[in-house]
DNA sequence: TTTGGCAGTCTCGATCCGCGAGTGCTAACT
DNA sequence: AGTTAGCACTCGCGGATCGAGACTGCCAAA
């Protein structure tokens, strides 16, 4: 790592103007362009000796001798953490997020599908979003199904009206009688607690006949283990979006992020390594631990439910990103989540 | 469209030998090749004079002058239609099939993704999976759980143990506790029936209160009107795949294709457009109705759940792709997947 | 009808070259 | 000391050129 060096005043502006003209045009800045265009008031021969002092510190690099200059990933992290201003994202945007998340179906599935669709829309890179975890989930409604004699579905329904189910095999034999009055029990003690807590409060259940308790012990030991071992879901889209990026044009570099994006386990594992000192976070280029991000940006935030932080949202993009704009509508695409899953009920 | 020329037993063993080695060569087959690999009683010369031929009749072309054959999307048709051989799934490839289902979820939604993921692992591109019509599909069980005081959660749980959410407002306030009997009452009455049977049978339900119902009909009423205009979900898997073919190498393929996977609704069209004459059907290239697919090749099928006809299954790959064995593989796996699903219950 | 021979066509890759962009350095200037 | 003009130099890019190689189409002979 090299050495902290500080930059002064006209060193960051210099640094600034080259990230903000390479996001745009996608070119090499050279000293001229810089002369002309951010500072009137100096030489060519200036800025060349700034900037030949900004490679020497690690902040940008030239892909060749006779072109201009690029920003590194330390570039892009001292533009992001010291340089970059906030852009508030345009009423056309706002509209367009307000209007598609009007037509969003009442359900937390629906609600985050439609994100990733409005983000990966709004930012023309791929959207990411992380399903609430559902161990922590509040319960809503338990209900009890028989399938076979031995075999009962159980449905969940969680806050935000969000259902999951899964199949138990009993060791005997239970009727849909027996098992709608076990429900009936159930959803009264079960009723405001998530998977977690429930594993603690078995003792809680009222002492009912031996055989029953057995069954409904095993029922909900089989919700939270379950629970337990489900690995995050996480959506995305917008690939499309990335096609038209320039630095996609050789295909290598997408084939390894389409397996990242393909095969969730691997993302979601990234996702949950990301620590959330701001309410944005940035992760640049080889910052990502993952060789198939090595040429990406990741901008995150979080977004509520029930006033919990409840998942990720962000995008995934090019290390070369407008990262104001970006940022600013990771930023309203969340709050926009959050307030329609706010208005979902509990 | 050309005149339907019947081939010769040598020009249809000619076109054999031309599709089957671009298939894996991915080059341009010359009459020399053909010579040397194929026909070793024939010159050259004589080949040449075939290829002629087959380029003037439509079943063959040239990418420029001095370079050999390929075949036209005719070319292929009359391929898979006469000439293409059955191939068996090697031994390996049934194993991996056959493990990866023992995996699956015990749930259509579960089958049906793992069933994409197969098909695009062994196929190598990328695969197709709609999912059951549910208002085709068989009611086992319903469940009413009170939201707000007048808005309702129906959940239904289909055939294969398939949960379908909706919520409902309802004219006026009803309580948890009526609503669990009107669920009971449903229960009794509509077990065993589709969405689709429901809508006409209203008439059966026994007089009860005018009040309740009121509320079922209005219940029903969203049950039959929600399911129907719910377009069909096309799930997808292994776009990875197509990024190593080396007809997607520019990415401007690519776009088009990636637009119609993202956004499921024309995806949808598009199959359910394909009428299905044989047990595989195969469409080729510009046969395809949509842009996006000129340069590939649908090879797709259908599976089965209870005996019926489900959904439909397949990949889409490139039009140079080895139909023989992709035919196979398609079948395996659709095959492979009616069975597990036979084995859900119902 | 088939075949050998042959001239002709076209692509592909390598090489070359000049243009233009941009640099680093030096010396002069403020 | 910092800034600037000037200049020689480097390097990538695009276009032009060229030869090798791969095939073909055609013709005349078998």
């Amino acid at each position: 790592m090299l050495e902290p060096t500080p930059l002064d005043e006209r060193k960051q502006q210099i640094l600034k103007a080259v990230v903000s003209d390479y996001t745009v045009t996608g070119m090499p800045v050279g000293s001229q362009v810089l002369a002309a265009k951010y500072f009137i008031a100096l030489s060519s021969a200036t800025i060349r000796n700034e900037l030949a002092d900004l490679v020497g510190t690690g902040y940008l690099q030239q892909p060749h001798t006779s072109a201009g200059r690029i920003p590194t990933d330390r570039g892009y992290r001292y533009f992001v953490d010291f340089l970059m201003e906030a852009e508030a994202a345009s009423p056309t945007i706002r509209r367009t997020v307000k209007q598609e998340f009007e037509s969003a179906p009442r359900s937390v599935d629906g609600i985050l599908e439609k994100a990733a669709m409005v983000l990966s829309l709004v930012t023309e890179n791929v959207s990411l979003v992380t399903a609430p975890e559902v161990s922590e989930s509040r319960i809503k409604h338990i209900d009890l199904v028989s399938l076979e004699p031995q075999s009962v579905l159980i449905i969940l329904v969680l806050e935000g009206n969000l259902i999951k189910q899964q199949v138990v095999h009993l060791e005997r034999a239970t009727i849909q009688e027996d098992l709608s009055r076990m429900a009936a029990m159930l959803n009264q003690k079960v009723k405001g607690q998530t998977a977690d807590e429930l594993s603690g409060r078995l003792d809680q259940l009222g002492p009912d006949r031996a055989e029953q308790r057995r069954i409904i012990e095993r029922l909900i030991d089989s919700i939270t283990t379950h629970q337990a071992q489900r690995q995050t879901v996480v959506l995305h889209d917008g690939v499309r979006n990335l096609l038209r990026h320039p630095e996609f044009v050789e295909v290598g570099r997408l084939e390894e992020l389409m397996e990242l994006l393909e095969q969730g386990a691997q993302l979601a594992s990234i996702l949950q390594q990301v620590e959330f000192d701001k309410d944005v976070e940035i992760v640049i280029g080889r910052e990502n631990t993952s060789s198939g991000l090595r040429e990406c940006s990741l901008v995150l935030t979080t977004y509520k439910m029930a006033d919990r932080v409840r998942g990720t949202i962000g995008v995934i993009g090019p290390t070369r990103m407008h990262y104001g704009q970006v940022v600013a509508r990771v930023r309203l695409v969340s709050h926009a989540t959050s307030d329609v899953l706010a208005h979902l009920g509990n």
